[in-house]
DNA sequence: TGTACATCAGTGAACGCGCGTTCACTGATGTAC
DNA sequence: TGTACATCAGTGAACGCGCGTTCACTGATGTAC
């Protein structure tokens, strides 16, 4: 009976090895093109088997992206985290430009997030891992409230700022007639004002 | 050559009113279902003429969508307007609970707004309507800014101000587990926060 | 008044596409006795 | 050691769908002479 659930473990190892791999390729699909331009054919033909394979490991497109959307948000907020540690002195501003620009520069993963929050049709298990790497954002900015020293309402805080540079990155990510470092610009610009106006309300 | 003109002038109203149907059929539709669920056939049906005659009146599907959706953002700005003559001491907190609430109300709206933000490949000329219909929205911001006595910045207040409403509104629409009504709750504690960051800021 | 022609709204039917997903099957590996 | 069976990864081909758009055509109305 050990070995048996020795061998099942292993067999299930293999399972996560293959998972992974297809997640691999779903995540380097998103980073050439838009997140819904990229089809299940695709993704089974960067990871080299067929698109039937996939469904060996996924139940349905929604799980497979929503995996991967996972693993580039956990990404993210190790990033924001590492920042926090690193520099003590870091202020609400400065957390927020490099989440405003590392969405910049990863923009299928804030396409990808802006879909599933539009279109909330998605199955009760990706939703909640969605929500988990969601939570994990919100963790970010909550420290960084706290460390400036909010005591009450500080998810409240957190929630409402989290939301301004989702707005920021959504709104002004097409400006028109704009070079993408304008619109970088720009986007720095609001985050200062919008960073400022919180630094005094927290007070 | 003055009837003929005339004439012409005549024909080109007629066209005008058709054109005006099939918009309306469409706006109708983005009330009932979710606007990147309505197809042109449902329109057509809805407009009571083929799909094909659609395309004597819009040159593509973006072209009427865009146009549904100008309809739409002028009808908001008007509101918002009006509110803003009717109530002389109405807050930019008022203004943005407003505008949250109608959104809430509009969904469709919401989510054509967030698409043509997310998916800026839509044609030049539907692309200018959209930024005029966005730039409606923006004015009304800016005239409360200048209400509140703000004098430097006032676009740049109204930008982002616009934002952190947009922001507010994807990122908690569907807030998992919880109803619509706590969902606007939720929202409305959230701009209350941030339309008081931004009062204390413009001073 | 009559006739030949131009204009244009409107349409049914089809084109062509790409998608997510499923089906029925193969073949390799492990298991039981 | 050999044999019958179970498990499961993997797949090619197809299913079924719905979409935006175009084509070739009809028929009504206006225009020219």
């Amino acid at each position: 009976m050990n070995t048996k659930s020795r061998l099942l473990q292993l067999r299930e190892n293999e399972r996560e090895v293959r998972k992974n791999l297809i997640i691999n390729a779903a995540v380097k699909l998103f980073t050439q093109k838009p997140f819904n331009q990229v089809s299940m054919r695709h993704i089974a033909a960067e990871a080299d088997i067929s698109p039937a394979s996939i469904y060996r490991y996924f139940s349905d497109r929604d799980e497979l992206f929503v995996e991967a959307f996972f693993r580039e948000g956990k990404d993210i907020s190790e990033t924001l985290f590492k920042l926090l540690q690193d520099n003590i002195n870091a202020t609400i501003e400065d957390v927020a430009v490099v989440f405003v620009d590392y969405l910049l520069d990863h923009d299928n993963f804030f396409q990808m997030m802006a879909h599933f929050m539009l279109d909330g049709d998605i199955n009760q298990k990706a939703l909640e891992r969605f929500n988990a790497a969601e939570r994990c954002l919100l963790d970010v900015f909550e420290q960084t409230f706290e460390k400036m020293g909010a005591r009450d309402n500080v998810r409240l805080y957190a929630h409402a700022f989290f939301a301004c540079l989702n707005g920021i990155l959504i709104t002004f990510r097409k400006y028109p007639g704009r070079s993408d470092q304008e619109v970088r610009k720009h986007m720095h610009r609001l985050v200062s004002l919008i960073a400022g106006a919180f630094r005094e309300a927290v007070r």
